[in-house]
DNA sequence: GATGGTTGGG
């Protein structure tokens, strides 16, 4: 088989006759451009700016572009022409080498070869966030001086680098003294504010260029659309379509996307799938937009369907799957997804990895948490605020204080940071060093916001912080400039109730400026089967029944409340009418997690494969318990059994299961973390103080609002919950 | 020898 060079060869002879520029035409390789070079040598026309730009821009665009031998070749040319240099300088941006194309402009400036209107753009093409900041401002400087500044190129290009750079005032800037406009200025003008999610200015832009005469392209539908998809103005988007279609604009994949992702953000379907079903070619992009229309519209098996359809999927389609299911609080289904995903051998991104660390954090999934932790550091994923944020709160929501407090101090933190903390602390039961964190906020002269103070009166509540919580929730308003919210009002009467101030929090909700919602009434309602107060009780739960005739919780603690009050009768009457009414009661439901893999036990559950070994596991704790004086606390059961099946009933309550279970599959010493759906009752939170007393083990149980550290045979909540 | 575009987050 013959080389390329002696192929090459055999063309030589014909070198002599051929025009130069025929030449470079019919070149194919380097090795062909060796011999056209010595050609040129030899012919004395290597002086020429043509055929030295030819001979360049060869390497620079093929074979990937083969910078060091254009750079040889460069070098070899005495006095080098600014069109050459152009040359150089969009190879080295074609390759995302901005920095080694701002050296060549350097060079081409001390070599005395000035620059025209295209070595601006070529320079400015190949920028990032981080060049643009680097240099952005300097070489605008330079723009001015040699008199380009009026080049409508030369200014979007300047406009682009900006609103790269985050500049966004100066990109306007740009555009507002830019004396020659064309549709390019208005699109990249847009797509800043698309970059920085300022969708609105987006709108605001498109529909003053329409004003102005500008005849729009389809980048600028494209643009625009977008950003309606984000602002969810359907009103805009339908309009654009209508131009889209009035313009007669020729419909391409990237708009067609556009439009797809648009109907299906503002929840238009029908509309989306139409448009998804009868194009030419669809892409990834436009199946991802499909699913995530699906998934925002409740519809997440739906959009599994589509999902599990795709010829290819890449790590955004992976992502927008995973995080369909979080949003209707399927996080079981979200994991056992991302682990298809690791055997697809698709690598997760930094939205990924904070998909994944939210619905650890719901499970209380410490394991699969701490190894995202770990692959965020080996694969370097970018640890932006989000990331920093969503481990933060993976790591107190799994109950590891001190993990949460070692990433929260190595990090950048903002205000989403500082609430995570503060909430954090406050449910493990660190309400001074939450209290502690707000001040050091506040040190920091980050300013609070709604969910912050949510998490400082959580902080009171949990800690029983009466005075400190009234004093913060009065300055609210004068010294932190919010206004109380419905939630704030919640918290309120949660703090005051618990602490056994049952009026003051029927107060509290008498003269609070908004309506109560249920999760005022709950608060009072919880605080009323603490301190035992049937008759308040009742009015409570007469009132969350008005606006949630379902919600079979309230009869369940209401039931509670008459069993712990000994109120017989009442409890009769309203066993018969959740009967009547078909109310059922929500199974308690516990989850462990045991190396790497989600554990479910829902109340008597059988069917796990161990089963039998955990209940057989469960009756020796409990003898072993009784020895250590241990006496089931049948004080909230209210079902009409007997005295013994009450005994199995409270015997069979998930976090028991759980507990069993991680005693029988975990090693001695380690640390058992359950997350559970309901609260604790007091039965299980008795066990579970023996427990890592007698076993000498740390239970950990996250309850519905808060956790319990058991140690050394006492709890983190101090038996206040 | 030139510039602009579509999908997923606490």
């Amino acid at each position: 088989m013959m080389s390329m060079a002696s192929q090459a060869a055999t063309h030589l002879p014909s070198l002599e006759n051929l025009p130069v520029t025929t030449l470079f035409e019919n070149c194919k390789s380097v090795d062909q451009l060796r011999q056209i070079h010595a050609h040129t040598i030899k012919k004395g026309i290597m002086s020429s700016p043509l055929v030295q730009n030819k001979i360049v821009a060869f390497p620079c665009e093929h074979e990937g572009g083969n910078m060091l031998y254009a750079r040889r070749l460069f070098d070899e040319i005495p006095e080098p022409s600014v069109f050459v240099c152009n040359t150089m300088i969009e190879g080295y941006s074609r390759l995302n080498r901005p920095k080694d194309g701002v050296s060549m402009y350097l060079e081409m400036l001390r070599r005395n070869v000035k620059p025209n209107d295209y070595t601006f753009p070529f320079l400015f093409k190949g920028f990032k966030r981080d060049t643009a900041l680097a240099y952005g401002q300097e070489l605008h400087g330079h723009v001015v001086k040699y008199g380009f500044d009026s080049n409508v190129f030369v200014q979007n290009a300047l406009v682009n680098m900006y609103s790269l750079s985050g500049m966004i005032d100066m990109a306007s800037g740009v555009f507002d003294m830019s004396c020659e406009r064309d549709v390019v200025t208005w699109n990249v003008m847009i797509s800043g504010y698309n970059r920085i999610k300022h969708f609105d200015e987006s709108r605001k832009l498109f529909k003053a260029m329409m004003e102005k005469g500008v005849f729009p392209t389809s980048v600028t539908f494209a643009l625009v659309l977008s950003a309606c998809s984000k602002l969810k103005d359907l009103d805009t988007g339908k309009q654009v379509h209508r131009y889209i279609k009035e313009c007669k604009i020729q419909p391409n994949l990237v708009l067609e996307n556009a439009l797809i992702a648009m109907y299906a953000a503002c929840g238009e379907m029908t509309v989306s799938l139409d448009i998804f079903e009868n194009m030419k070619t669809s892409d990834v992009i436009s199946w991802t937009s499909i699913i995530t229309g699906f998934a925002n519209s409740g519809q997440v098996d739906l959009a599994r369907k589509y999902f599990d359809r795709m010829s290819e999927r890449d790590y955004v389609s992976w992502t927008a799957m995973i995080d369909g299911y979080l949003r209707v609080n399927r996080f079981k289904e979200a994991l056992e997804l991302f682990r298809k995903m690791q055997t697809s051998k698709i690598k997760p991104d930094e939205f990924t990895v904070v998909s994944i660390l939210t619905a650890c954090a719901h499970l209380g999934a410490l394991e699969l948490g701490e190894w995202i932790n770990t692959y965020i550091d080996r694969h370097k994923i970018k640890k932006d605020s989000f990331v920093g944020n969503a481990l933060v709160d993976m790591y107190f929501k799994c109950g590891n204080v001190e993990k949460g407090l070692q990433i929260f101090n190595e990090m950048q933190r903002d205000k989403f940071t500082w609430t995570a903390v503060i909430v954090g602390l406050a449910i493990n039961g660190y309400g001074e060093e939450a209290l502690d964190m707000f001040s050091q906020m506040l040190e920091a002269s980050i300013m609070p916001d709604e969910i912050t103070c949510v998490g400082v009166l959580c902080a009171c509540t949990h800690t029983g912080m009466v005075d400190k919580g009234r004093r913060f929730f009065a300055s609210m308003i004068n010294q932190h400039g919010i206004q109380p919210n419905v939630a704030h009002y919640g918290c309120m009467v949660d703090l005051l109730g618990r602490a056994g101030h049952l009026q003051e929090a029927y107060e509290v909700i008498q003269n609070m400026p908004v309506k109560p919602n249920s999760v005022v009434w709950g608060a009072l309602l919880g605080a009323c089967r603490i301190h035992k107060d049937a008759e308040m009780a009742e009015l409570a739960a007469k009132n969350i029944l008005e606006l949630e005739p379902g919600n079979s919780a309230v009869y369940v603690l209401l039931c509670n409340i008459y069993a712990t009050c000994n109120k017989l009768e009442s409890l009769r009457e309203l066993r018969e009418m959740m009967l009547k009414r078909g109310i059922k009661k929500i199974p308690g439901c516990s989850l462990i997690e045991m190396n790497g893999m989600v554990h479910e036990f829902v109340a008597g559950d059988q069917s796990h494969p161990q089963s039998k070994e955990i209940y057989l596991k469960l009756e020796k704790i409990t003898s072993n318990l009784k020895f250590a004086g241990y006496t089931p606390d049948m004080s909230e059961v209210f079902l009409d059994v007997g005295e013994e099946d009450k005994e199995s009933s409270v015997y069979r309550h998930s976090e028991k299961l759980a507990i069993a279970f991680g005693l029988l599959s975990s090693k001695p010493g380690v640390t058992i973390r359950i997350v559970k759906n309901l609260r604790m009752c007091v039965d299980c939170h008795r066990m579970a103080k023996l427990v890592s007393k007698v076993y000498s083990r740390e239970v950990i149980v996250r309850d519905r609002t808060r956790f319990h550290h058991f140690r050394h045979g006492s709890c983190s909540c101090k038996d206040y919950w």
